[in-house]
DNA sequence: CCGATTTTGTTCTCACGTTCACAAGCTCCT
DNA sequence: AGGAGCTTGTGAACGTGAGAACAAAATCGG
């Protein structure tokens, strides 16, 4: 047995094979970066070209790589078909998971006709809307079908991810019928924070957000001086506090 | 004048006014959780409202509005107008960011038609891509213009974000481009790493890479011990170090 | 006018992430 | 066989982020 591990302070906390949040995030740029490299017929590759493939520095490459073992060969590089089939049993994309996208407006249909998913070990397995005028719909080789099917088709294929392309309105609606479906992982491009119970993943992928945090930098580098003075403090701040501040009301 | 202040070991470096790149990222989620309250008619709410609404804990909040400011009122709150102006002027969405897309296929069709942008401060000035017989299609109240015109377009109407929505093949040339043009912020879609040139901020958003990261959880939360093994070493990792290590070739 | 109550703004501490720098290990050449 | 030259893997230092906890400030009731 392992001699009474004592904390070092620094460390990060990790439980037996667990890798940290922002490795596990690159791994998939890594997976990427290798795919292009073995796509090129290259073989064998530094971390450094690796790290260049990927856009971020070697060091960081290196590090994030020996949390998933010691696969790189010293004083030669990474061979690239073993590294990338590592990278993806770690991640998990060597089997099949099955997906369901919910909402299928503008958003959903792109995502529809993504081609990248099935090439990276993502199968549609079926596209869902509960408006009527689109049930029926032919989208490449799928057909939309209703938002009332989901528990059926979660249950008979295995679905254990779930895509919500829906209007802010009814996502959380959506989300929580996933989850008593038994979707246990969420992907989430409606503008709303979704609450989902312990044990369920969510991200979220959100566009204006995306632009507003340009925007902000793009702010600060055409002149810092030409911000808005800061207008007066609002008439409003006096004798409001009868009014009970509500709790929740949006997202929750 | 201020005391000789000495660095305090742990703080976070910033610079005059200049505010962490976690609280940046987060200030648009307070910005929609503020403008969803103010919908429903509340005019004052607590860190506590606030932070349920937007998905964080209390303390997080306050701290990331401190940076701000001090635009609450202690034993009170926060007006939700005046905290949501005060935000949205940090941010930079009281004025207008022209924005062109380039690539109109699946996704650029779905962004040209959202409506989420005209609403915060962002405004598409063209929708651009180098098919010809995508030129002149109608989307929406715009009409897809040539590619060719973007010098044009960027000069006549001081755009200074750019999105990315091609396939990965054409990306680096698109960004070259849109850099050469004038363009200091670029949101990419195309799942390739792009590199520019100091100055120029660029975010990415990558489908796959997102639902990889979700699988890779869901992985482990299904039977850890059903890990396939690890295959043997392959046998190309003997006599290749000849094969020169060639340099970048995909991103750069 | 004063104390009780509420809620902000801030400090302190710990955890996490990134980068540097170097020893360990592999290959090649003489 | 032995040394020179690379490149990985990792220990240690540094910087950033998160959360608990509390003092400061505002309102309310008597």
């Amino acid at each position: 047995m392992t001699p009474a591990r004592s904390r070092r302070p620094g460390a990060p906390t990790r439980t037996e094979r667990g890798i940290p949040e922002a490795t596990v995030a690159r791994l998939p740029v890594y997976l990427r970066a290798l795919t292009a490299l073995s796509d090129s017929g290259i073989a064998t590759a530094s971390s450094e070209d690796l790290a260049t493939a990927a856009g971020v520095n070697s060091a960081k490459l290196r590090k994030d790589l020996s949390y998933l073992g010691s696969y790189g060969t010293r004083g030669v590089g990474y061979d690239v078909e073993y590294l990338r089939y590592q990278i993806a049993r770690e991640i998990g994309v060597t089997q099949d998971w099955a997906v369901v996208i919910v909402g299928i407006g503008n958003l959903g249909h792109a995502l529809a006709n993504y081609s990248g998913f099935g090439t990276r070990g993502f199968r549609i397995v079926a596209l869902l809307d509960a408006d009527p005028s689109l049930v029926g719909e032919r989208i490449g080789e799928m057909v939309v079908r209703d938002f009332a099917e989901l528990e059926e088709i979660v249950a008979s294929d295995r679905v254990s991810i779930g895509v919500i392309t829906t209007p802010a309105g009814p996502a959380q609606e959506v989300c929580d019928r996933l989850v008593a479906a038994g979707v246990t992982s969420i992907l989430n491009f409606a503008p709303v924070v979704l609450s989902v119970p312990d044990g369920v993943d969510i991200r979220k992928v959100d566009l204006s957000i995306e632009l507003q945090i340009l925007a902000y930098h793009e702010q600060r580098k055409s002149g810092e001086a030409a911000l808005p003075e800061v207008p007066e403090l609002p008439a409003t701040m006096n004798g409001l506090t009868d009014l009970p501040s509500v709790g929740g009301g949006v997202g929750a």
